[in-house]
DNA sequence: AAGTTTCTTTATCGAGCGTTACAGAATCAG
DNA sequence: CTGATTCTGTAACGCTCGATAAAGAAACTT
């Protein structure tokens, strides 16, 4: 929200404004420890690196973010709640990340390439159609029901905070997407091969799984329990019958 | 949260404490305008009415506030979003519910007896199963869509406030354990007329579906449009087969 | 009518919210 | 080294949060 302070005194604080602005970017020399980010990694990218670097890691502090949003939620998450999980002053938070809303994006990024990224990747090496959708399926429930039943990171976000904030409805439309596609890819290729019957299009049967997953991970946080939902994905399976 | 304040003023604040507790519950001689609630009920039950009567309309006001709830979330509406939107001021709110929670409560419970319950009423009259079954899930999607993709309220609260909040996980489960039997019950019947296969035993089945039409309603708030959602239904139909 | 109780209205309360200001520490160029 | 710049840590900032106190209005019993 507002503007970011940082950005401005990168134009007005240089030590000489008048030299022009070249180089590579500094994320390129930054030694290990500090991983650039957000208004860091955009703005300064014209000029050499000549002030402080960052003490922490940025990527695990996403990460630790992702996990305090995870089980609570945007609203139930106090900007003082991150900053003692993640170890970090309010300063260095917002410098950062600009502001809480930054750092919930950030940490829904994070869930993208990490946790969903991976389930999509574990499905390209599947063998058999089915059990590469039930492999799919039941490793998401895992991660759901885990914590006491936090659910998926995308799916709380879209109850949570839609249909207000269209920029969580663009980013987890686009996690579904590609879920959607891959498991089309999969599907058609299945289907060439005879594996599964063409009753219903790869495409609407992508979008059915990838809707019925949904359905799973919110009744997994109704009823922790993997081993209730798992004939129920059988019953979802029948749909490639 | 905390001792809610009424219940000792009914005790401590009485004409004669020495009178013994008698008589009607006074819900049954209410005026018209002024339907009891909590507290009120229960603790005033055992006296007759002896007070100023509530100006305005208990259960509209919390089927505003469920409006709101709905729309927004929890944490996101605040007591005085409340207010104004139904127009009572906040020590009505707090002498009628006791606090947000006990407001968010009743407008959950409201849900739970309109909307979700009206549903199942409509399953009862089904003719065939499949139609049944189609005609309960795409009313379900139609209500969803609205309203920008507000979902469904329960489904929300899921996300929003579990794991933490067990009251609101018992009454979920309340209500999808309800629908889960009704759907149960008419796929028993419809398995003895021959209507569907036994591929797949009846509770099984229902369970499916209910899950199914979790993620019915979270697709529904990221992708608001009720016809991409049919031919989804149709697929998860054909597990009927 | 008087007396009792509850509801309504208004004005707060303390706490916590997200955010920012500022001084000092750290890093790098020259 | 000096100077420029950014990060860190702390202390606030203004604001809104949920909840309550208090006084007057309204309803019911007797």
């Amino acid at each position: 929200m507002g503007t970011v302070g940082p950005r401005l005194a990168i134009v007005s604080n240089r030590a000489n404004p008048d030299v022009p602005l070249t180089g590579e970017p500094v994320t390129a020399r930054r030694p290990t420890g500090a991983t650039p980010f957000l208004d860091r990694s955009i703005q300064i990218s014209y000029r050499e690196a000549m002030a402080r670097t960052r003490a922490f890691d940025t990527e695990a502090a996403v990460s630790r973010a992702m996990d305090l949003f995870w089980t609570r939620g945007y609203e139930a998450t106090s900007v003082r709640d991150l900053t003692q999980h993640l170890g970090i002053g309010q300063g260095s938070l917002y410098a950062a990340f600009g502001d809480k809303d930054g750092l919930y994006r950030a940490a829904l990024e994070h869930y993208r390439s990490t946790l969903a990224a991976a389930a999509l990747r574990d499905l390209a090496e599947g063998a058999d159609v089915r059990a590469a959708v039930r492999a799919l399926l039941t490793e998401r429930v895992r991660i759901a029901v885990g914590q006491g039943g936090r659910g998926c990171l995308a799916v709380n976000a879209v109850c949570e905070r839609l249909p207000e904030d269209t920029a969580t409805r663009r980013t987890v439309r686009d996690m579904q997407d590609a879920s959607r596609e891959a498991l089309t890819e999969l599907l058609r290729a299945a289907r060439e091969r005879g594996e599964i019957a063409a009753r219903h299009d790869p495409h609407t049967l992508a979008s059915f799984l990838v809707t019925f997953l949904n359905g799973l991970l919110v009744s997994a946080k109704i009823t922790p329990d993997a081993r209730a939902l798992e004939p129920l994905v059988d019953v979802a399976l029948t749909a490639l019958d």
